[in-house]
Formats: C-alpha cells, structure tokens, sequence
DNA sequence: TATGAATGAGTCTTCATTCAT
DNA sequence: GATGAATGAAGACTCATTCAT
C-alpha cells in the first residue's frame, strides 16, 4: 500500500527499518488494547505477512520486550517533560497536580502504562522496563526533594495510574493536588 | 485416596461444594503463580477429573472470575482487618505503616493482588473486582478522615503494591511511615 | 468408516485402544516408507483427525518410539522364531541361512528392519530398540553356539540387513550360507 | 576476517571454490552431528552469507547429496587403505582386524558411516554413495579372496559398523578377529 | 451426575526458496 | 556475482469446549 510516495521511489517493501518499526509499533498498539500478543494479529495490524513478525524478531517474547521498550521510553520522556516543567516552576505542586491530571486524563497513555505494568507484573524479565520510569523520575525529582519523598511521589504516581486504569476515569484533580501538596510538605518538616 | 474414611462417607467425591471450592483455589493458586489458567493445569492442580472443571463451571471466564472474586475477598478481608486495627490505635499511622509493611511483604499477599490488577487491567468486567477493596478502604476509613484523603492513601497504597511487585520486594518501613503520615496530615491543615 | 460393523455396534469412534493401535500402525508404515513422520501425515493415513495423534501421544517423539517399539516388537519375534526353527534343527547352516535368505527377501521385513535402525542412529534414545533383538539373539543362540561366535553371527546379520537395505535384494543364497558357515565352524576350532 | 592478506589477494570470498568446499565441509558436519540439514544452520557453520548456500546448491537436497559423497570419499579412502595395508601384510587377518577395531573406535569414523547409510536407507538415490565403498572393498578384496567371501566380509563390517553406531563401542577386538578369521578361511575349504 | 474422549481452531516457530538489489 | 530480505507453507503442539457414555 506504501509501496509508492509522491517521490515515486518505492517504499517499505526494501526498508527493513520501518518494517521493523511498523511491527513493534502494531504490537504496542495491540498490548494496549487488549494485552494479548500473537504473530497473527500483530501481521494482519501491521499490514505485513505472518513470516515478517518471526524474520524480525527471533521469538514473541523478543517482539513483545521490543514494543514495551517503545511504550516504556514514552512514558519516560512524557514524565521526564513533566518533571522539567514543574522544576521550571520551582516545584510547584499546582503545576505537578495539573500535569498529572492531564497525563491521567489521556487514555492512550494510561492505557500505556497499564500495558507496561502488566506485561512487567506477568513477567519478571520485563519489570526494569516498567521500572525505568520511576528510577528516572526519582532521580530527577531529588534536584528539589528528597530521595525518600520523591519515591513517594512516584508511589503514588504509579497508584494514581493504576486507579486510572481500574476506574476509566482520572482522580479528580482537587484531590490529585491535595496528595501531592501533602507529600511534597514532608520534605520541610521531617528531613 | 481420601475418598472415603472410616464413617464410610464419601469426601470429595459427593461434596459438590467442597469440590467447587477447590477448583476456584486451584485457579487462583495457578492465577497468582503464573496469571495462566487452563482447564488442564486448573483440573490438575485441584486434583479432579478435566471434565469437573467445565461441569462446575461454564467456560474457563467464568472459573477466572471466581478465583479472582476469591482473591478479591481476601484482599478485602485483610485490609478490613488491618483498617479495623488502626481504628482500634486511634488511627494511629505508625500502626497502619507497619500494617502495610507487613502485607507488603508477604510474596503471596502481593502475587494476590498483581493477579487480581492484572487480570482487570485487561478486562473490563472484572475491574469491580479490583476496586473492592479500594471503596470498601475508603468507607472504612472515612470514619477517622475526610473521604480525599482516603482516597489519597488507598491510591499509595495501591502505588506501593504495585512497586513491590515490581521490585519484589516492599517500600522500606520509614519511607511508607513518613508517605502514610504526610498523606494523613492533610486533614488537619486543608479540609 | 469403520463406525459400524456386523454387530452394528460403533466401533473404532469411542474405542480409545483400537484408535491408539491404529495411530501406532500408521506411524510405524510411515516410518518403513519414508522414515519422515508428521503428525498430519499419521492422522491422515490413520483416518483420524490431527488432534487426535497428540491427544494420545504427548509428543511426536513418543509416537515415534511408540511406533518403532512395534516394529521392534515384529523383528524380535520373527528372529526368535527363525531361531527357534534353527534350534529344532540342531543348528544346522543351512536351515538358518534359508530362513535368513526368506527374511531378507521380504521387502516389508527389511524396510522394518531400516526404519529401526535409521531412527536409532539418529536419536540415542531409541537405540534400545534397535538392539533388541540383538540381545534376544545372542541369548538365544546362545544355546548352540559360544557368545562371540552369536555376536558375530548377529553382527553379519544386521550387516545382511543393511545390505539388503542399500541394493533392494539379498545377498544370494550361497554366498549367505557360506558365510554363516563359516562363522559358525568357529566355535569347533578355537572355543 | 581472513578476507585479505598480505599479498593483497582476497581469501575466501572471491575463491568460490573453497567457499563450496567449506560449505560442503559444513553440512558433511552437520550430517555427522545430527542429521539435520538446514541452509541456515550450513551458512552459520560454515561463516558464509545464507545465500551463498542456495547460490551454490541449487536446492538443499543436492547439497546433501554432495556433502554426502564427501563422506563416502572419506570412507572410501579409509577403507582402501586398510585393504591395501591388509594386502601387504599378504592377507593377515590379524592386520585386518587390527585396522578395523581402530576404524571402529574412531567415533568420528562412525558418525561418518551413519551419516551415510542413514541417508541413503532413506532416499534411494542416494545409494550409490553408500554403496561405493563396498563395491571397490570387493574389488580389492578379491586380489587375495574370492569375491563370495569378500562379499562376506563387506557385510560383516557393515554390521560391525552399524553395531558400533547403536552401542556407541566397537565390537571387542576378539571377537572381532574370530569373525574375520572365520569368513577368511573359507576360501581355503569351500572355493 | 460426572467424566474423559474427541476435535478443530489457533498458537509459536522453522525454513526452503525466491528475488530485488 | 552475491546477498539478505522476504514469505507462504508446513511443522509440533495446546486447548476450550463439546458430547457420548
């Protein structure tokens, strides 16, 4: 279908990269909307033959760790934009709440996270792909917390997300804003 | 073998219940251990005939859905349990923290649960099994807080379940205390 | 097809040994004719579905050993009866090398006798069959003969074997006979 | 690697005769070594491009067929050489015996004789390779013996051979030597 | 009531072969 | 001349579900 674009040079057919790329992509779209994973519903999304998902990737399980690696590495630089937007704002909790309110309000990114964090739970060779977030996110958000607050902050992120998923539906920012601004005051009088 | 004892009474056998009872236990066992579930392994595990399986239950759907109702319950059962203690120590959040610590650290408590938001994560019609506990916490807890920051600390505590998970192993005590202990204090100062 | 026979009664459907005997036999003709074994080329020429030849074998492999057990089943009791025939001779030669020559001259015996030893020289674990009736041989021949001179004897049957395997007919006659005769005045002169 | 020396001249590419040999010397491998042959597990044996393997076989049966006949040279020169040795040696059957014990116990000896009749019991076509070697033993043979008696001894070391693939040991050197000596002295009082 | 035989759809995976480059 | 991307057919195997008994 892609065989020709307006330079007429033939396409996709001859480009194992977006072939590649074309299949991991149907498979992460496929673990977010359903979390089954099998050869043929990857093919027929992808718009390839079945032989193409097993010439690209040496077994499912290869496929399936490459399309939670690309959901993995959107989550982290969604929440890496997040955690430098609100360090811009000097670490204002509004700006956080507000963020993650809208993160949570995407439902292709919750679906995401869910896809990620399920496939993790299933298999423990995956769980440093759905941890890699959270490392980051500490690891950022200790320039103006500390350590022990910022695992909080991404415990409850995680937990937030979670709700989301089960619930179809974001916490209600009022209350996102009320939990973070409590675990974010620790910081001053605790240390 | 335990067929029949010394009253001459069959057991299993002839105990319709008892033998229901053991393939939901069967399923959740297998649920929590791997997140599959077939007849065979299910029929195995408990020990009955294959065809028992479909006989008790009409498609394998609904067998999963009991052993997860299975485990939803006694998630339920523990955190009314543990919310009950923290009522009886004034809601006290020390109390609550080593609570949770505790629960976290059990391998099985928190397979439980991975199972349980797994299986809900993917489908739809058992998220209310999932989200048992959480309104249930809520209700509980709102005796001794205002409903948002009961909410808040279900989330983390959802939050912190989900990173044992992943990290196979709990929160560290102090880090639970002072998230928990934040989160509470909200009350106090907001409302 | 062979649902119903002079009784009337259903056969064959619903009759797990007679269906089991079948899949073996359609595996072990497979083997004498190609030495190649599918499962789809056992259910079709046993007449059964595909599902049918794992429902009773776990693996191709079992199957396999299931099949060539029978053809090592057949060899050892025609051996045993040539020996027998032999031994109610008194040993005599040529006794033996006709029965041998008859042996060796039936197509269906020698592709047995191939399909045993093809499959027992590629997987180690069915060696034990192709040296079945090697054992049973030198035990039984033993009677008349000294053990070394039974191996060797058994040693240039399977080499007839072999041969006849490689050119499609048997040694002639004489030749086989001269050979036997000679390898059995052994034990005369050296003991 | 080896690509280039210091003489400027490139090596293996650009010498399509020693690339067919090393990919002929591959799949003779891989036939010793399981059985199995793929263009794949050949390119990966043998370092060369996978297409190398079809561009220099026009189909994988005829480079079976080719890495088979490499092995029924090998044979072949083994087995003329022991003969010529035996020749020698004016017929000793003691040197026979002796050569032939150490063929046998060479396990790479034997692989290399499965190998061979493994294939050619299964694919007619193949029988000629398997065949050769007997042939030209007769023919050697019958310098110092009748050809009825060379025949004899052909096939008695084919069983030996295939009595050494199926119990993973050489016939012991004794018995060995009696069976030799036996079919030997034939030719001095039958003729 | 209870069971295990039965099967067809579907799973992952391998691979000879073709062919564009 | 050489290569590796490509694919369709086939392989072993699993299993929910049905149903005769």
């Amino acid at each position: 279908m892609t065989e020709t674009d307006s330079t007429g040079a033939t396409r996709s057919r001859r480009d194992p990269e977006a072939r590649r790329r074309g299949i991991v992509q149907a498979a992460a779209d496929l673990l977010m909307e359903s979390g089954d994973l099998t050869h043929r519903q990857v093919a027929e999304r992808a718009g390839v033959p079945l032989g193409a998902t097993t010439y690209y990737f040496a077994s499912l399980g290869e496929l399936r760790e490459a399309a939670l690696a690309q959901l993995a590495d959107r989550l982290n630089d969604d929440l890496a934009r997040i955690t430098h937007e609100v360090a811009a704002a000097n670490g204002d909790v509004a700006v956080l709440a507000a963020q993650l309110h809208a993160y949570l309000s995407d439902v292709d990114q919750v679906r995401a996270d869910a896809a990620l964090y399920t496939s993790a739970a299933q298999d423990p060779a995956l769980r440093h792909l759905a941890l890699r977030w959270f490392d980051g996110f500490v690891q950022l958000t200790s320039a103006w917390t500390d350590p022990s607050t910022a695992r909080n902050i991404a415990v409850f992120i995680d937990g937030a997300s979670l709700h989301a998923t089960l619930t179809g539906k974001p916490l209600d920012l009022p209350t996102l804003t009320s939990g973070l601004k409590a675990l974010l005051r620790t910081e001053d009088e605790e240390a």
